[in-house]
DNA sequence: GATTTTAAATTGTGAAATACAAGTTAATAA
DNA sequence: TTATTAACTTGTATTTCACAATTTAAAATC
């Protein structure tokens, strides 16, 4: 991994500082864990750029996938502890576009955003990668 | 402004998810504010696309510039509210950095890390906007 | 056990974004 | 009037991305 300086902002900017990255964790966080499941989100990513990302996430670090037993052409992404770590950034980027863009969001985002004035943004973050380490211990 | 999605993640990445907003809003964050500036910054930004991501930064209302009085030909940048609002990304991604990855960071990021873990991360990052905030006001 | 289905991956081509080097503009300073 | 310099532009090469079509390989069906 080359990085273009010592800052730590800009060293996460070179893992996952592209347009597609930081969506599949987003989708990793919501369920969607096959690459069918990624190319059904609705940003629509390219079939190249999707090969290429899932493949730079796992030499990161950040996912890992298992085969599906019973069909074992079928990769289920995950999440390791890295990955999940992205979580409050990702959390932080949802609240900014709520308080600073005048626009309608998806079913899945009021949802969270309800919990997180329910809870505090810190409960709901914490609620949160408590609940996906859970689910892996699971599998 | 074109988004991919509604996804509020996806909305703020449309508007700040390239190589470089993000590092120009960071470097007004530590005192770098004109062009120069941002030249000079370690990662080394081209010109084209530095002035590039300014006008596009102005546009969407996270920067604007003000002319030095004393020497007119010079512009200082400055963050909006909106641009400020940025800080607990920028915080998150810094941290996560400092948790996954091993590698030395820049004094400045250790300074900034030692205020984190001396005050927490929630009051690291409301007094850093408070103080940004502050330094609006005077000018 | 040959054929069909399907998840995942690849390939080719054009478009867009970025990198790099050089030059231009315009306000200030000498 | 001529430097000087901050900001900006231009041209070209490279890299990344978008889009469409095709290929691969494991599983399911006949």
């Amino acid at each position: 991994m080359h990085f273009r300086s010592t800052c730590p902002v800009s060293n996460i900017l070179d893992i996952v500082g592209d347009k597609w990255s930081l969506l599949i964790i987003r989708d990793l966080f919501i369920g969607r864990n096959t690459y069918s499941d990624f190319l059904e989100s609705p940003e629509q990513i390219s079939t190249n750029i999707l090969v290429d990302r899932l493949k730079k996430l796992v030499q990161f670090g950040l996912i890992e996938f298992t085969r599906n037993e019973q069909d074992k052409k079928i990769k289920h992404y995950n999440l390791t502890s890295k990955g999940v770590d992205l979580y409050p950034i990702l959390a932080e980027m949802a609240v900014w576009s709520r308080k600073n863009l005048d626009v309608e969001f998806h079913p899945l985002s009021v949802e969270m955003f309800n919990d997180v004035d329910a809870i505090g943004l810190e409960k709901h973050i914490s609620n949160t990668i408590e609940g996906y380490k859970k689910q892996l211990n699971k599998s």
